[in-house]
DNA sequence: GCCGCTTGCTAAACCGCTCTAGTTGTCGGG
DNA sequence: CCCGACAACTAGAGCGGTTTAGCAAGCGGC
């Protein structure tokens, strides 16, 4: 037989696919032995759902979407999305829900996905990345009424369920890491200035610069591509009162300041130390290895997963959970201030 | 109205249920006349289709499955995958074709999931990838009878569709390009052995070693990984007779490799030059940048998913469609064999 | 002995769409 | 003027499940 029906099994098993579906559903209104009889039918019939079929009554799309707005070779360059999505997955295929994913050009696109997702039962929840400073997006998604997680920073978003890590305080301790190192120039290689969490940083860093009372703070923003970082760095440490330190907002570009540090002289970090606000092997591999901010993106993605599972599960309340602050993971790339330094 | 149905187009444009999806679908049947009136109904009442009841009348899910097969921790690691997923995205999206992504532990658990994705309807082909010597999948997919397409070296692969680049050639590019440099002892670092690319490369080294009368060319195996690679750089370059250069069987092992010869006081390309069998950001951005070679990754994802939307178009005739030739970027880790280091 | 309740099951409606068979209306040809 | 062909449309069955209403049997209580 080409693919068994309930019709089947009840046909086989002498009763009515209604007393099928309560017993493949372990619903009550059967007995036991019934129960016992059809299961055991349907596994020798080797029955299995239509997902189609059960969708239509209503039911679980048993998916849930992921829809990243940024050009589509960009993706493969953030080790963060591969890290994240394998996260996604693990704790999606535990409960045996798949992952529908789509890269599109802009938000407008991604709206329209969402919409047409939605319209379609396709998924029963999406996931939100990449939060913008004034997001259309989330009131698109409260309209649709699909359960939702946002991935950032703390703070309501409407109805929507959140997760997110300090990555102010995260900030704030690679700072005071550097000017306990006796650095007071430190500059920071930014985001694009459009997302949130770009926003934060720089806040937390003028904020803590104005505490610890270091002399100069340059926030550059960049594209996150590492031809923009490799352009920033040139650019600062080409400056008369060069930093002494520089931060980067994800590791590719942490990597290709470092390869300009390189191929200009300066010693990495005897004269200028990196850290970068992002970890994964990238940074391990390289030499120096790097100073890193380590977020476990793997463990970010199973909380993802677990708290989109949790608002499907229990719609009318979202959650917000905190995940834990980014550890800073000290490697070769930073030092002590070195007495010649300053003069150079 | 929460969710307007053809019945409620139909009802409202004053016709039946089936002249509203003639003309919703472009078929005769129905008038010109009527079938504008009908479009125009559906566009105000914003109608869409529900992909569950398109599905159980046996529509196209609309949808394709990739599973991969790898401790999902290290997904995120390989630029290859992130980039071939963004190109798969570009070639399916064009087509409104969903993408079904799930990360399994082993080869069985994927098999499992081919069985229940295609029972379960959830989808119109599949891709396969890290083909393996003897691989148990193919013969499921032809029983499955989903369209499919795997993505590997040459020749047939039962009746599924293939994409696939010349790898063995590549591999006699980059060994002609050593040996033209005038180096004659030459180590490569291979990938896993039971993958059919490693055997592949390994084959074609050795041929064109005989053919260049190469002295000597060691195939290290590793797992891939950025420790396995630096183990291997480590074991090579401390045997007395060291290699003058080696070949990476990807670019995080190459940076990885590069690394190491850093912390040995080995100079790149002054004492050994590095090829990586891979480029990405990664290569690019290290310094010495890695001389790699390119294969578009992204544009390999969008062929391979115009092949299988095709197979699935047509069913009945497995295509077997061979991508450009990764062609060698020389960057700066390779240079000619310096007069000196043959006395090393 | 009868009532009412629970248990275990069946029959059938329903989800939104496709598609076949059948009906009606129009028109041309003999 | 009637018949057949064809175009345009309708009615309704069916896809594979879930779910509700209903029914028969069994059983305890008064």
């Amino acid at each position: 037989m080409a693919r068994p029906t309930i019709a089947d099994i009840a046909r086989r098993a002498g009763v009515s696919k209604g007393a099928v579906s309560f017993a493949l559903n372990g619903r009550p209104g059967v007995s036991e032995a019934t129960r016992a009889l059809i299961l055991q039918v349907a596994e020798e019939m080797n029955w299995r759902p239509h997902s189609a079929a059960r969708a239509l009554v209503g039911a679980k799309a048993e998916a849930v979407g992921l829809v990243i707005a940024r050009p589509a070779r960009t993706i493969g360059v953030e080790p963060f999305f591969a890290q994240l999505l394998s996260g996604l997955q693990a704790g999606l295929s535990a409960r045996a829900v798949a992952l529908h994913l789509l890269v599109v050009e802009d938000t407008a696109a991604e709206i329209e996905v969402y919409r047409r997702w939605a319209s379609e039962h396709r998924v029963d929840g999406f996931i939100l990345v990449d939060l913008q400073v004034r997001d259309p997006r989330v009131a698109v998604l409260e309209e649709l009424g699909l359960p939702s997680v946002v991935l950032g920073g703390p703070g309501r978003h409407g109805s929507l369920s959140s997760v997110w890590a300090d990555d102010r305080e995260a900030m704030l301790s690679i700072v005071e890491y550097l000017s306990a190192l006796g650095h007071t120039r430190i500059a920071h290689v930014s985001g694009l200035p459009s997302f949130r969490h770009t926003q934060r940083r720089i806040r937390a860093l003028k904020d803590s610069a104005r505490r610890l009372g270091l002399v100069e703070l340059l926030s550059v923003p960049t594209d996150f591509s590492d031809a923009e970082g490799a352009a920033a760095t040139r650019t600062l440490l080409s400056r008369p009162d060069r930093p002494t330190a520089i931060i980067y907002d994800s590791d590719v570009m942490a990597v290709a300041g470092l390869g300009v540090a390189g191929e200009m002289g300066v010693g990495v970090p005897r004269e200028v130390s990196i850290v970068a606000f992002d970890d994964s092997v990238l940074a391990r591999i390289v030499h120096p290895a790097l100073t890193a901010l380590s977020r476990d993106t793997f463990a970010l993605g199973q909380q993802v997963a677990a708290t989109l599972l949790e608002t499907i599960a229990e719609p009318g309340r979202p959650r917000e959970v905190q995940t834990q602050t980014p550890r800073l993971t000290v490697r070769e790339s930073t030092a002590p201030l070195a007495d010649g330094t300053k003069s150079v």
